[in-house]
DNA sequence: GTTTTCACCGTCAGCTCTGACGGTGAAAAC
DNA sequence: GTTTTCACCGTCAGAGCTGACGGTGAAAAC
């Protein structure tokens, strides 16, 4: 039997997932209040009960979000064979965790809470919360030995940009590339900088 | 005088021209058609006189600012002092041009199109005809020699994803960093990239 | 000089979205 | 057993957006 709380929580939990569903799966834009309504087959007023406002259900989604893409990295995380070279194998999860939908739902929102203050402001706070988590991630995915290495900090942080990069420039592909040469590249580049003791090779 | 085919062309114009204003100011949810045509100051009637649609105005909007992007990148260069070190200054002017506020719109429209079919087919094609001028311009941006060496195809690929990843994420810095050592450590990278015969140290 | 074209105008219908508001019935408190 | 709380309901007003439509006056065609 359930009690009213509950029932409140669950009731809370799937309008956020739902959220987050029409987030991933239909975009910033097409995410209203009667659509995540309309997933979760609720009526407007429980709606509006446990989120008074739009931005709440929002600030809510946005943080749920940014947890699933964790989710999402330990899972390629989980999912990648342990037996190859460890600087390629850390470099293809971040990439497969980058081609997730739901990464490039996070994407479309930075790109929107350019010109939207509340926006930023919720993802601010999500991103801000789940930085430790993030490079704790990313550490395991590489493992302690490379993490070690000087000039591991400026890989990860190249690293983390150059997957942003491929992913926001996903949707002007014609075709999903499934071979990608440049990641391999990537990762070889990535092995040369951890090799060498310091990260500028002249000057 | 002004001629009526005159006319029409100017008005056409100073539409795509505030469109575009519009959707580097205020962003692509608030660029509505209601917006554009009270931008540029004119009747509801004139507006639906030269785009019947609002597909046809963003389509139009969208050619005009990846346009817009590559004039930046012209101007950047032209603007950066040409004794420094050429490599340096090329990703320093590439990482100038992924600054402007332009090049945020445009990524913006690249994550909404994630989901948008109509928005994705505008963009496709825009970037698509700018394909071969941006290369044009990059190879500029970099010069003749450096452009020549085997390494050169892979290097301006990293850069401009790493680029598009830096701009991305700009919302989220809750300061602009006007100090980016990770583009100089970037710059040494592809300093040495270059200077190999090959591009895969090892392997 | 008459007719036609057309760049531009203003209003309006239809739609969607947000959030307010007054219920309702069952669980919880007393 | 009575009262209170509260999770959820359905309707509606207000606002904004898109695109249709019937003008209007001046340039262009004849």
């Amino acid at each position: 039997m359930t009690t009213r709380d509950d029932q409140r929580a669950a009731t809370y939990r799937r309008i956020v997932d739902v959220a987050v569903e029409s987030l991933v799966e239909s975009g910033f834009a097409a995410t209203t209040t009667v659509e995540v309504q309309r997933r979760a087959g609720l009526s407007r007023g429980a709606l509006l009960h446990h989120f008074p406002t739009k931005e709440q259900l929002f600030t809510a989604a946005v943080h749920r979000l940014v947890e699933f893409h964790l989710e999402a990295m330990r899972e390629e995380l989980a999912a990648a064979p342990p037996d190859t070279d460890p600087v390629a194998r850390g470099v293809w999860v971040l990439r497969r965790a980058s081609r997730r939908p739901s990464f490039g739902a996070e994407l479309e929102l930075w790109g929107a809470a350019r010109t939207d203050e509340r926006l930023r402001t919720a993802l601010r706070s999500a991103e801000r919360g789940a930085l430790a988590e993030l490079h704790a991630v990313i550490d395991a995915i590489f493992g302690p030995e490379i993490a070690a290495r000087p000039g591991y900090p400026i890989v990860v942080d190249l690293t983390v940009q150059l997957m942003r990069g491929l992913a926001i420039s996903a949707s002007l592909q014609e075709r999903v590339r499934e071979e990608e040469p440049l990641i391999d590249h990537w990762a070889d580049i990535v092995r040369g900088l951890l090799a060498a003791d310091t990260v500028r090779p002249d000057s």
